[in-house]
DNA sequence: TACAAACTTGCATACGTATGCACAATAGCC
DNA sequence: GGCTATTGTGCATACGTATGCAAGTTTGTA
């Protein structure tokens, strides 16, 4: 398989530095050397330099392992994020980072599971005395939410919501984003509407498909064709071909989300010679990168990501630091940014921060 | 800040469940118990059902931290990625965390610090004693690569390479796939060339660009216009605007990665007014998702990710398993995927597993 | 100088698990 | 049934750090 170049030289590993033998160079005990580790303890400036020499000496590290088994906490956030394959999720994931090691917190990540079952990883994490849990793209049983509760880990929902009692939520208002996109489509003129679905049993996909649904209906019309395309690409894609397939064929689609849009509109324009937006609106949903790209320019939901992060990491804090689980659910309002994938309506299209927006 | 439903109720955290604890309810020592959730370890069948038994009453886990400090395993892997942008990189996580969870390693995840030094984000991971480090997006200074030598810890660069002595790495022929680009473009016979660049100190760049470079020239021609994009979309798109207002304006560019590739055909398409392949002729690299999209069919490498991974983890279970480390470099062959945008050669294009190839 | 208050320091112990060792129990064999 | 070989079990200890406590030292004040 491929080329190979070994190096010829092996090397065997060393011990790695303890507390102890710092302290024996720095000729103090091991509980100063941890001391002038640990921010605010009771060190002299002297002995902590003298500490600190030593260690920069020895190449010591402060074990976090044995740390956390000391202090019970281990600063790390499990993180599940089932597939990372929609852009919405690694932007989460970087800015988490972000927000997260400034904090002095670190990420055990789980993904790559989509196809499987989530409950072996489950297991993982707990076993890891993680300090909170963060799940994005994923839901969670009632079992194991009652479990982390019991065992006094705070549990926080990206991007999704639950009714359930033990775990806390950030999502933006999605029934209000669904709203919007139906008032905007109303409102340019489009007269055949056609939904394409997420996950069916994801409380986002619940309340875009609600929310777009009461707006359409709000105008008197009559509910759209409906098609799932399950948050894959390649699902929206066969969604779209039979949509665009109908006799009377919609000339506004709503996608559940911008990863899903993107193989509407290649189907449509490659498959169908469908131009945007004189042929066909579509409108998604997220605002993830290639949604601004000049090759795609789709309208869409912005999901204000920094707001949603910083909320989910303070939540997350309180709960952590309160030694206390509580089921707070935090909604975020968002915003219909309008590029040219959808036809715009005569008024309500105003520049704000350099994007377009629909405020009727 | 958007609105709030809180929940009344707030609940305390229970102890967490030891071994011990176990060991009373199912009257055996500790050790029984212990013994009990390791693999081959000496146990009666009887013994350990009673064990699972009082364990799935109490709800108990392995506490992970505690035996880490044991065995001074971890099973945790490090992994460092600056930034997830490019969507190579999303896709390497995922895969990446498939492969180590099926060998029962776990990921600490460090990203997100772009703009920032990555020595704290090393000092973290040294902290967490990780079985080993990942790093993919980034190098890796001296010194620090001599410390993990010296700690023990193997480092597995992912598409970088090194001369260092002390780290390993995985990387396609970065110099061959460059060299089949301008075979391919010369054969298509284009006559002015131009060079987008990624980051001028990454190894992938220098490789990339030498392999295209030596091909130009062993057809006899002279260099390409060369700007440099740093693998950034922006810069990308500021570079493409540079080469393509040039008097004598290239008809054959490559773009260092698929990622600036799509800023730069954007520019191209949308302020030049260009159509690809006729007017001008596009080669990305990295093959990423948004490659095969219709709205871009870039003619691109591709970089097996599959087995990119595969080889760096089994390097990594290697290095870790014989407590040696070694500095193995693996370099893999790529193809010439072929889309549409770049004009194709009169012959040389073969179909294989449903995709295009360049075959000469 | 004397005394109290504030600050430093070391000792000892605890965190939750794995494992070498010695011993107990069982199985295997004729 | 008597013996050995095998297997199973508990005891004690170790991993590397944090921290309450008491003793020691310095500082400040009168």
């Amino acid at each position: 398989m491929g080329a190979r170049m070994d190096s010829k030289l092996a090397r065997k590993a060393n011990l790695p530095v303890t507390s102890s033998e710092v302290a024996r160079l720095a000729g103090v005990s091991q509980s100063a050397v941890s001391r002038s580790f640990t921010p605010g303890a009771s060190v002299a400036p002297k002995t902590r330099a003298k500490v600190l020499e030593a260690a920069r000496r020895l190449g010591y590290r402060p074990n976090a392992i044995a740390r956390s088994l000391i202090t019970s906490r281990s600063r790390i956030i499990g993180v599940v994020m089932a597939y990372l394959e929609n852009l919405f999720y690694p932007s989460v994931l970087e800015e988490l980072g972000k927000v997260l090691s400034a904090l002095g917190y670190h990420m055990l990540l789980f993904t790559g599971f989509k196809d499987r079952d989530s409950d072996p990883v489950f297991d993982q994490i707990m076993r890891y005395r993680v300090d909170g849990i963060i799940l994005a793209s994923t839901g969670l049983s009632s079992a194991l939410s009652e479990e982390c509760a019991a065992a006094g880990i705070p549990v926080v929902l990206f991007n999704r919501t639950t009714k359930r009692d033990a775990v806390s939520s950030v999502t933006t208002n999605n029934y209000q984003g669904g709203r919007k996109i139906a008032d905007f489509l109303v409102a340019g003129r489009h007269k055949r509407f056609g939904y394409i679905a997420g996950l069916a049993n994801s409380s986002t996909n619940r309340d875009r498909q609600a929310g777009f649904f009461d707006g359409l209906a709000a105008h008197g019309l009559s509910k759209p064709e409906l098609r799932t395309g399950n948050y894959s690409a390649k699902d929206a894609a066969i969604a779209a071909r039979e949509l665009l397939a109908l006799s009377k064929r919609p000339d506004a689609i709503f996608v559940a989300n911008d990863h899903m849009a993107i193989a509407v509109i290649d189907v449509a324009r490659s498959e169908f010679g469908l131009a945007l937006p004189d042929d066909l609106s579509i409108v998604g949903y997220d605002n993830v990168g290639p949604a601004s790209w000049a090759g795609y320019a789709i309208t869409t939901v912005s999901q204000p990501l920094g707001v949603m992060v910083a909320e989910t990491v303070e939540l997350m804090m309180r709960q952590i630091e309160s030694r206390e689980i509580e089921a707070v659910h935090r909604v975020i309002p968002c915003e219909l940014i309008v590029r040219t994938s959808a036809r715009r309506p005569a008024r309500g299209v105003v520049e704000r921060d350099g994007e377009l927006m629909y405020v009727p």
